[in-house]
RNA sequence: GCCAAAAUAGCUCAGCGGUAGAGCAGCGCACUCGUAAUGCGCAGGUCGUGGGUUCAAUUCCCACUUUUGGCUCCA
């Protein structure tokens, strides 16, 4: 076993163990409390209990404390076996736990362990005594509110969250990496840098993008633009909403009613706005007879869809009502289905490794159990996607039942610079839709033959890409996809008419710059630039004008002066053209 | 949708039974300045919405809306 596998064990004995002083500080100051579950979990652990009123902040430090006081007596944690009826009789008024018992299969070892005032039904491992715990390196973070056993149906516990550690270090660090991810959250980021809004009064999940959000919506957009062509994509562009028919035909109004916008009448028929694009683009499809010669159909489209989410799933741009997917339907004969598989692979990989995204992960889902179509079909169209992978030489992982419900699908998903993961890419496989509205394609035998489709969206949604971003730059963004990249800044008001002259040269170039000409004092201007992320300032004054020259503030601080001002701008169009972060 | 918490000026927040306060942003005036905030002044709020308790509610209670942290869900 290796030194970091030794470690892990160790850091999951001690969550677990912290799990069961917890619990025990917890039926301390609520004797009655039902307990329920409290494994380790990344970073910490969480116990869920039935409570009899609401937690406060005031509880957590008391649970806190009494936690510390358990550590320190020294208690050792004792594994006992018993039987099933033993059991039994033990948790008789533990509800959760009799449930938890009478799921175990006959002849498999029952075990308990004690740590001296609390017994919990667990299979361990725990680690020898609490002195192994250190009562410096916890902390409580939350409450939240968790079914049980995670069914809609059941009962709502409520579930502590802690983060736990082996010593005072390793929890300092990790409360250091919340508040960077505080510090990076998209939502914060975009009020503060003025990029995008959401209104209550206007629709709660709908999103409001401000120029310079826009400014960099435009140039993703125009990059995806640009590479979809280049790539062999065609653009088209579809309605908003669609009768009734589209998506009954689709199967959409049988799986996806509850969460489809409620439909307009109009003329005595239903017109729902659109949750999917994949039915305009076949009826595009199917607006003639297609010969196996003309394929394959490669279509995209920046498509925004609307989608009824829950209020509570509701999240800044990561998930919201309204969001524009940048998707595509690659319409082709089963011949073709593997190479194209393999190309978009490879496209997409190109398209979030431009974006910065280096780390990039492959999911394989296979057949949901709610889904349509012919088994067999599933098992050929997973096999074709799984060649795909390997013929990239993708290592990839599999999501059992993870599937749409018309096909399988490959995600890929990207680690951001604090090593969270993000899905971004789908890939899914379609042989219900072409069924569906019957789509057809002539062969070489002249026989009319069932088309082969694909859905793939490689950034997934605008917005949500977007939020992404924001936090993996934390605001950051490299020049070619800044909202300004250059901010030009006169030292006083007397060199404003030569900052006019740079920045008329600047745009010329087709460079995203602007002029601070406020009353602010040239500090001031500084400051304003950098806090809005500017990456290039430009300080000009006395001695700048008499060289024709800029002196370059970085936004990292650092410093260039005199540099000339083509010398510059020849700088700064490579690093755009590059996609090179500063 | 469920559990819990929150909602006060454009933003960040303080106040809390006697109908509101700061900093920043905004506006005005002065300063003309060399690498992260020049000074002074002005203006800005039916304290999320609707009910209730009270002589009196931003403050206490109830409902609703929205937001936040989770749970569930995510074609």
């Amino acid at each position: 076993m290796s030194n970091t596998q030794k470690q892990d064990e160790r850091l999951l004995k001690v969550r677990h163990s912290m799990s069961h002083v917890m619990a025990e500080a917890v039926l301390q100051m609520f004797p009655t409390a039902q307990i329920a579950i409290g494994p380790a979990i990344d970073n910490g652990f969480y116990y869920d209990f039935d409570l009899p009123r609401a937690l406060t902040q005031e509880d957590l430090d008391e649970i806190t404390e009494r936690m510390k006081h358990i550590i320190k007596e020294d208690k050792e944690f004792k594994k006992i076996v018993i039987s099933k009826e033993e059991a039994r009789s033990m948790f008789a008024d533990q509800v959760y736990k009799l449930e938890l018992i009478d799921a175990i299969p006959e002849g498999e070892e029952i075990s308990l362990y004690n740590q001296g005032g609390f017994t919990d039904l667990c299979r361990g491992p725990h680690v020898a005594s609490t002195k192994e715990l250190n009562g410096e390196a916890f902390k409580l973070l939350n409450t939240a509110g968790a079914y049980w056993r995670g069914k809609e149906t059941n009962p709502m516990l409520t579930r502590i969250y802690a983060t736990a550690w082996t010593n005072p270090k390793d929890l300092r660090l990790y409360l250091q990496k919340l508040e960077d991810i505080e510090k990076r959250d998209h939502r914060k980021l975009g009020k503060e840098l003025d990029l995008f809004s959401l209104h209550e009064e206007a629709g709660p999940g709908l999103v409001y993008w401000h120029p310079r959000g826009a400014r960099i919506r435009m140039a993703i957009e125009n990059f995806w633009r640009e590479e979809h062509y280049k790539h062999g994509y065609e653009m088209v562009f579809t309605p908003h909403v669609g009768k009734s028919w589209l998506w009954e035909t689709s199967g959409h109004l049988g799986f996806y009613k509850e969460s489809m916008y409620s439909p307009m009448e109009m003329d005595k028929a239903d017109y729902y706005t659109k949750p999917m694009n994949c039915p305009f683009h076949i009826m595009v499809y199917r607006n003639s007879k297609h010969s196996y010669r003309e394929l394959p159909f490669r279509w995209a489209e920046l498509g925004t869809v609307y989608r009824y989410e829950k209020a509570g799933a509701l999240h800044g741009l990561m998930r919201v009502r309204g969001f524009t997917q940048d998707d595509a339907h690659i319409f082709c004969t089963p011949d073709q289905m593997e190479s194209e598989i393999e190309e978009v692979l490879r496209f997409s990989l190109y398209m979030l490794r431009s974006f910065g995204f280096e780390d990039i992960n492959a999911y394989l889902s296979t057949k949901p159990e709610k889904s349509v179509g012919d088994p067999e079909r599933w098992a050929a169209a997973t096999e074709s996607l799984k060649k795909a992978l390997e013929s990239e030489g993708l290592a990839y992982e599999i999501d059992e039942g993870g599937g749409a419900f018309y096909g399988p699908k490959i995600d890929l998903k990207i680690k951001d610079a604090i090593g969270r993961e993000w899905q971004l890419s789908t890939i899914q496989f379609d042989f219900n839709m072409s069924e569906r509205f019957n789509m057809t394609f002539v062969d070489k035998d002249g026989a009319e033959k069932r088309i082969y489709m694909v859905h793939r969206a490689l950034l997934g949604s605008i917005e949500r890409f977007f939020g992404v971003l924001l936090e993996h730059y934390a605001g950051a963004f490299p020049p070619w996809l800044s909202p300004e990249q250059v901010c030009v800044i006169p030292v006083s008001e007397i060199f404003n008419d030569y900052a006019q002259e740079v920045l008329v040269e600047l745009k010329k170039h087709g460079l995203r710059a602007y002029l601070d000409d406020s009353s602010d004092r040239m500090n001031a201007k500084i400051r304003n630039a950098q806090n809005m992320k500017v990456p290039y300032m430009l300080i000009l004054g006395e001695r700048e004008m008499q060289s024709n020259s800029v002196s370059i503030r970085y936004r990292n601080g650092k410093q260039e002066n005199g540099a000339p001002v083509n010398d510059f701008i020849a700088s700064v169009l490579e690093v755009v053209k590059d996609k090179k972060q500063l």
